[in-house]
DNA sequence: AAAAATTTTTAGGCATGACTAAAAATATAA
DNA sequence: TTATATTTTTAGTCATGCCTAAAAATTTTT
């Protein structure tokens, strides 16, 4: 009766809840989860029973106040796994995502609480991403994206978001990351390319790219 | 048609080893997985098609090569992340087996291999079972079991075959683990139990429990 | 060696969770 | 507003891997 939480149901919870808060749409939890739409209608009716997810046919689905406890869960895990490998087992920036995804759906309670007494309780992961505590609760998103900076400013890093290994490799390479300090060099117009600098070489950022990646005003 | 191998079938490969070199019977795998021996049956058939078994109806199993070589793996993951948690993550010895049982199915290559170097590439795990090398080598069994030795003998324990959570609580406590040196101080008759000591209090250990702890003649 | 007991296998089911193809609903265009 | 296009759902499959009940093979007893 009373059956463990697969993976499977805790990916969807992920997905739905990384889509966002409104009402997701079948197509896009399909393109994230890359299944079929049949498969995701066929899902959303299960979770629903379960009562973690709000579903109404041709409409859209969220997450119960209960899901939604459940995502939090697992993105904790994630989080705090990604967190764990690179500070204590040396991984580098793109070796992790994967790793986790495995993981997440495995780790103990007791491994949950150990990794993250280790590793300080922290806030944020590697990525800058926050990491809900154990109530739920999720520290606030730090930053603004690096396109809504203008050309001149001084900007501290605080949040990657894209996870494709390539270019998390290039980002390392040129030591952007949360917590890096930069100045906006140059930004060309039309979406075009925006310049960052170090005092090194400058490097070049595609609008796309710049998008992805958040900062804060700094000094 | 290149299928990723499950982690039932790696349960399979591991409780095939673990039973043995001889041909291992339904009966004796399904007791030892909990499953139903219908199930197993099932089971071996597709693993003798997967070539990981050698399968003769009505007969027995055993492990070809190519399933040997994978329940070393599967068993060395084990192990390590045994001696990872305790070592690194602070896990008491009780708690490891369970965890270890599900992350061993889902670490990656890099996971194994860093945590190997960060243990110094250990050969026995906190049990002082053996870890397999990585191209299948079993590093040797050590000692024998405590019922071998005479009164009066110090010895040194090198291995403790049993998992239950309350036996090894137990032992613990008593610092009866692998590297502890002790005086066999007494043992009663008729496969009665057996007394251990170490200048403290004399531990008291039933004959079940001394033949399932091994250790090696000391000064 | 035949009968009885035990073990193992076969046969048939079920849950999970993916898939494709076709039907139905919704959204867009004419 | 009707026709067309798109999205979503339904219907039906399939693989995995467990189960129980019954049949078949093997082992033990008499």
């Amino acid at each position: 009766m009373e059956n463990p939480i697969s993976s499977a149901v805790e990916d969807y919870l992920k997905a739905i809840f990384e889509l966002g808060e409104k009402d997701i749409k079948t197509q896009d939890l399909a393109d994230s989860l890359k299944f079929s739409p049949a498969s995701v209608t066929g899902m959303l009716k299960k979770l629903s029973k379960l009562n973690l997810v709000s579903y109404k046919k041709y409409y859209g689905v969220s997450l119960t106040k209960q899901g939604r406890l459940m995502a939090l869960e697992t993105i904790r895990h994630h989080r705090l796994i990604e967190t764990y490998l690179m500070q204590a087992l040396g991984y580098e920036w793109h070796e992790v995502h994967d790793e986790a995804d495995r993981l997440e759906h495995v780790i103990s309670e007791n491994f949950e609480e150990r990794i993250a007494k280790l590793l300080g309780n922290p806030s944020y992961d590697p990525h800058g991403d926050p990491i809900p505590c154990k109530d739920g609760i999720m520290p606030q998103l730090l930053g603004q994206p690096l396109i809504d900076f203008a050309v001149g400013t001084n900007i501290k890093l605080t949040r990657i978001t894209k996870q494709d290994s390539e270019v998390l490799i290039y980002l390392a390479e040129n030591e952007l990351k949360p917590g890096g300090v930069f100045t906006i060099e140059a930004r060309a117009p039309f979406n075009g390319p925006l310049t960052l600098n170090k005092g090194k070489k400058p490097i070049p950022l595609s609008y796309q790219l710049a998008k992805a990646i958040y900062a804060q005003a700094a000094i």
